[in-house]
DNA sequence: TTGTGTTTTATTGCCTCC
DNA sequence: GGAGGCAATAAAACACAA
């Protein structure tokens, strides 16, 4: 007698959770069908051959009602005795054959909900209870799930992870953002206090700056709105004066820097002044004015006059 | 061989639907 | 109220390492 894996390898089991009690034995005695119709006629069932059987444990019952011996080493327990054994014995519990398996995931495939009809029929199929084949797919369906939540679980896992990285990059990008921004902020104050200090002494258009005695200078706007202003440090404060009024050595426009000029204005010749520069009474002082734009010079014509603490020497505008 | 973890079969109790 | 589904669970069957 050719039985499957499962079946042969079943052997013993029962107990436990199989062991009916006074219930169980009341639902195993209501079977979905009547006893006889769980046989199947033999052409409909390819998995118990001519002699279709319903498992009991270390026995199969034929259509006849007979009980076969799984293997041969169990035929030789078959007898009368063994016979009362089992039926006085709970019912063992039985993996299905791999052919049986294998034709219940087909059909679990197609449809995995169980209409009574198919039940019914895929019992007579495969020669087993119609509760075996309901317990089969609901017990299958458990599985689907659990295995789709852990398919579930590994594609939310990975778009997590590619979303922490998103995040992370950008929390990156973010920083460096805020940091160009607090540089462009450190830059824009630094240059709206040059404004602040220098829109005291700019005015509209050409005007004439006079540096506290004994500089003076005189500040003009060029077309790029960059100023330069010279003080000569002259001891003859009216050489200085002079020169200024020629706009040629005294005056200069260049890009907007404190420079020190020494004869002329010629750019190539600018350089920044150093503090003990003006003790030397003989240098040239040219001062770079920031940018001169239209309302930036505010003289008031009340008290035109009004000094400019920088640099350790004062302007004067008005 | 034995202990342990996993899979499979089956039961139980609860819930919903008709 | 019965039928059927589902979650939780039991226990046999099985796989495998020590």
């Amino acid at each position: 007698m050719m039985m499957g894996r499962g079946m042969i390898g079943g052997g013993g089991g029962g107990g436990g959770g199989n062991v009916p009690n006074q219930k169980q034995k009341l639902k195993i005695s209501s079977l979905d069908q009547p006893f006889d119709s769980i046989f199947a006629p033999a052409s409909l069932n390819p998995f118990t051959g001519s002699g279709a059987m319903v498992d009991f444990g270390a026995f199969s019952v034929n259509m006849s009602g007979n009980l076969f011996c799984r293997s041969l080493e169990q035929e030789e327990i078959c007898g009368d005795e063994h016979l009362d054994e089992y039926f006085n014995h709970p019912e063992k519990k039985r993996r299905l054959t791999v052919d049986q398996v294998q034709f219940l995931e087909k059909s679990f495939e197609a449809e995995n909900k169980l209409e009574p009809e198919r039940k019914s029929q895929l019992a007579v199929e495969l020669g087993l209870q119609p509760r075996q084949i309901a317990i089969w797919f609901q017990n299958r369906r458990a599985r689907l799930r659990t295995k789709q939540v852990e398919t579930d679980y590994e594609t939310l896992n990975e778009k997590y992870n590619c979303l922490k990285i998103d995040y992370d990059n950008l929390l990156k990008e973010n920083e460096k953002l805020n940091q160009e921004v607090f540089h462009l902020k450190e830059n824009l104050n630094a240059k709206e206090k040059e404004k602040e200090n220098s829109q005291s002494c700019i005015m509209k258009g050409p005007c004439e700056l006079w540096i506290e005695n004994p500089i003076s200078a005189t500040v003009s706007n060029d077309e790029e709105s960059t100023v330069l202003a010279m003080a000569c440090l002259n001891e003859d404060q009216s050489e200085a004066r002079s020169d200024s009024s020629t706009g040629t050595d005294s005056l200069c426009y260049n890009n907007g820097r404190l420079s020190l000029l020494l004869e002329t204005c010629d750019s190539s010749q600018v350089f920044e002044p150093e503090r003990s520069d003006f003790s030397d009474e003989s240098l040239q002082l040219s001062y770079v004015l920031p940018k001169m734009e239209e309302g930036y010079c505010h003289t008031s014509p009340a008290n035109p006059w009004f000094p400019i603490e920088d640099h350790g020497f004062s302007f004067w505008s008005y």
